[in-house]
DNA sequence: AAGGCGGGGAA
DNA sequence: TTCCCAGCCTT
């Protein structure tokens, strides 16, 4: 009971020309080191919307830092986010601390090889339950990424939008046919790598493609135009001041962000919309808000930064302070040298240069 | 089904 | 500029 589109497909003659290639080809990855589960799952966590060589400092860092996942279920969240600061995406740091203590709490340490077991745990979708059950544990699942949904859109001429959840379970449903029962690892592995050297999004290398042959796009000339995919929306605007405050004892103050949300439990410089400036003067919403007072003197610098849904504008003001504490719990004041103890997200790590020893 | 959620590099 | 990357969660 083959489906059309696999009708037109030698299947073992795909997972041969595939893995073959992939043996003598594959990169080496820290992560492909061996096949430890932990291992495998702390790195698709990393890989997920970021490039490999983004991913490998990070990686080798993190597995330096937090070897075994009890060395990760005992570590403090703000430790945790440190480390992960820059990669973005933080939630996937705190998801996958939160699934890590529900393997020691509940697995005896052990990552489950039950499907259902294992994408229930907080973080793991259907992408990573499967590239974690192909790869550690040798089980012929799917792990269906964009990647993977660029290259069988491809070999299957699919012309499905690929931003549609019903057309990643169609894509899911394709690859379950076609992955190797044999070696499920290095097929899921080897599409992975065949999408990023060869079959790339645009101008891909055909001419050195390992299954060239089995794709109907490339027979029919229309590669460059798969994966059909809707256009992302455009990013909204917002404007903010942020304010380097210094007190007399040379300290600077910053403010620990809300524990969800955008950037949700790292830290940054006192930042105010800059809306609600029209209505009000800068000294009365700080008091408002941070119940301090301050003096704020010129701009030294301005910061656009974007984020996949926002752009911040973000005018930066040096400002100075009598307090000494603060009230307020989110704030604190800390030294230049302290300052590197706490996860900023990169937008404020660009304040950084522009503080000043007192 | 749609939107929130980071940051970087390639073209 | 535009794309998009080894996606998942919430609403």
């Amino acid at each position: 009971m083959k489906d059309k589109r696999l009708e037109n497909i030698d299947i073992s003659a795909f997972q041969e020309d595939l893995i073959s290639w992939y043996l003598e080809n594959k990169r080496h990855l820290p992560w492909r080191e061996n096949n430890d589960a932990y291992r495998v799952w702390v790195s698709e966590i990393m890989l997920q919307q970021t490039k490999v060589d983004t991913v490998i400092p990070y990686f080798n860092q993190f597995m330096e830092k937090y070897p075994t996942v009890y060395d990760l279920a005992e570590a403090d969240q703000q430790d945790v986010l440190k480390q992960w600061e820059g990669l973005g995406y933080y939630s996937r740091a705190r998801n996958l601390q939160t699934a890590v203590r529900e393997v020691v709490a509940s697995y005896d340490g052990e990552i489950p090889d039950d499907p259902k077991q294992l994408g229930s745990l907080k973080g793991i979708g259907p992408y990573t339950k499967g590239a974690i059950l192909s790869i550690a544990y040798n089980q012929p699942v799917p792990a269906v990424d964009g990647n993977v949904m660029r290259v069988f859109s491809r070999v299957l001429l699919m012309e499905e939008d690929i931003t549609q959840a019903s057309t990643k379970k169609l894509f899911e449903s394709y690859v379950g046919e076609m992955i190797s029962k044999e070696d499920p690892s290095s097929f899921n592995q080897a599409i992975m790598d065949l999408g990023a050297t060869i079959c790339t999004p645009k101008q891909p290398l055909c001419m050195f493609c390992p299954v060239m042959e089995h794709c109907q796009a490339y027979a029919e000339g229309v590669q460059e135009n798969l994966p059909v995919k809707k256009k992302a929306k455009k990013q909204r605007k917002e404007q903010y001041i942020a304010l380097l405050i210094q007190n007399q004892e040379g300290k600077y103050i910053i403010e620990k962000r809300p524990d969800s949300g955008l950037l949700a439990g790292l830290w940054q410089f006192p930042m105010i919309p800059e809306d609600d400036i029209v209505k009000n003067d800068w000294q009365s919403w700080i008091e408002e808000h941070y119940d301090l007072d301050v003096d704020i003197s010129e701009s030294c610098t301005s910061i656009k930064h974007v984020f996949s849904h926002i752009i911040w504008h973000v005018d930066v003001r040096k400002a100075t302070t009598n307090h000494k504490t603060a009230e307020d719990s989110r704030l604190r004041f800390v030294s230049l040298e302290e300052l590197n103890q706490y996860p900023f997200p990169v937008s404020h790590q660009k304040m950084i240069p522009f503080l000043e020893e007192k």
